[in-house]
DNA sequence: TGACAAATACCGACCAGTCGGTATCGTATG
DNA sequence: CATACGATACCGACTGGTCGGTATTTGTCA
């Protein structure tokens, strides 16, 4: 014990449990079921150290999801880096969300807290902003596989950036719903049908990443 | 009005107006967050009579789920009685309820309630088999695509299945949310490009029913 | 260095308000 | 008249949020 450096660094501490412990519990039972009072006992706090670094319960709840959604954004971003096409990045993209949700139950706040915000009064501009980052990131690379000629055109970048986001969520939903075996693997044979889906080409369909041909 | 007919009549017509009334509460905000007064306010009645035709919160959730499900899964049905392959009743499944979901707000209760039912402690098994039946929907068409080998084989029917199912909640999720132009035309353009990377022939992916080539 | 004061991190009892649910009552219908 | 239906008044539990107080650092000046 005793190494509890400096009073800034407890503080920071401190405001990461609650905020890794919000996100839990935010994750499952989503915001309005999620009392105040559970997420300080689940952090080992009180009421009063969390009231003295946030202002309210949204005001968490919009920092948990924002914590969780930056950490979702770096390890997918990382995820694509040596992709050496679109497809390839899009696969890597895809697979690394589904990862990410299945290995970290907190990471399903983001989901949870996305779909109920968007039903709150507070249309909060930066929580708009998260979210179209996150759809913009699969835009984005199907834009580029456009240009590149390695994505079919005559889809609207955009509208199916969505229907991609959208269908990872909506994996994610059931497949935590219903359980069941081996949802890695299955995982992967659902992000296959996507991407070929979407690759230029039937005739490699097969292997996107490959040069067969 | 005086049309008052029947006393029974009356009582089932109250309790239609709280259901619907719940239905298009509880999709928009969810289950936690909106009030049984809120419920009753809109209905334009009383907690008394609420009381009298439910026994609980919980109850009136489960029926609302259950009344809106059980329209989507009767248009659904209509829907795809007089499609001659796997694939054309598919892309008939997904834009009608694409379309439902579109054009009635209430029925989005039954995503915003089956996502919360899941996280609720009571796992009630009726609530779980209007979720499967949904879901077997789509793999019922895609275990027939395979027999009459209109459909890609490889593919796990039942997850397959899950992740169309997931994809429309996801899109109609994202769409909901963001709003934008012409949902309808984008939302054909998208289911085509799901029926086409399940269907079975590459060549022909321009148009799953038609007999070009 | 030591002591004292200001600032910070945190605590837990408490508040007003809202929740789901109940008990009771009026009323119209059969 | 009896009773199904619906309205009203109300309850205790629990919610998000507040507040006065304490323990521990940090800054400062001898």
């Amino acid at each position: 014990m005793a190494m509890m450096a400096t009073r800034q660094e407890r503080g920071e501490r401190t405001r990461g449990r609650i905020l890794e412990a919000a996100a839990g519990a935010f994750a499952e039972g989503g915001y309005a079921a999620t009392s105040l009072n559970a997420i300080v006992a689940a952090s080992g706090l009180t009421k009063g150290a969390f009231y003295h670094h946030f202002d309210s319960k949204e005001e968490l709840a919009l920092a948990a999801f924002r914590y969780k959604q930056e950490q979702l954004v770096a390890r997918s971003a990382a995820a694509i880096t040596d992709a050496h096409d679109a497809p390839a990045a899009l696969r890597a993209l895809l697979c690394e969300r589904a990862a990410a949700l299945r290995e970290d139950p907190a990471s399903r706040a983001v989901l949870r807290l996305g779909a109920e915000f968007r039903a709150l009064a507070s249309p909060d501009p930066e929580f708009v902003g998260f979210q179209e980052l996150a759809i913009e990131m699969f835009a984005e690379l199907l834009r580029r596989g456009q240009d590149e000629g390695t994505i079919r055109r005559g889809l609207d970048p955009r509208a199916t950036a969505e229907l991609l986001f959208g269908a990872i969520v909506g994996m994610d939903d059931v497949w935590h719903f219903l359980g069941g075996d081996d949802l890695e693997r299955r995982s992967e044979e659902l992000v296959d049908l996507l991407v070929e889906g979407l690759a230029v080409d039937a005739e490699q369909r097969n292997d996107t990443r490959k040069e067969r041909r």
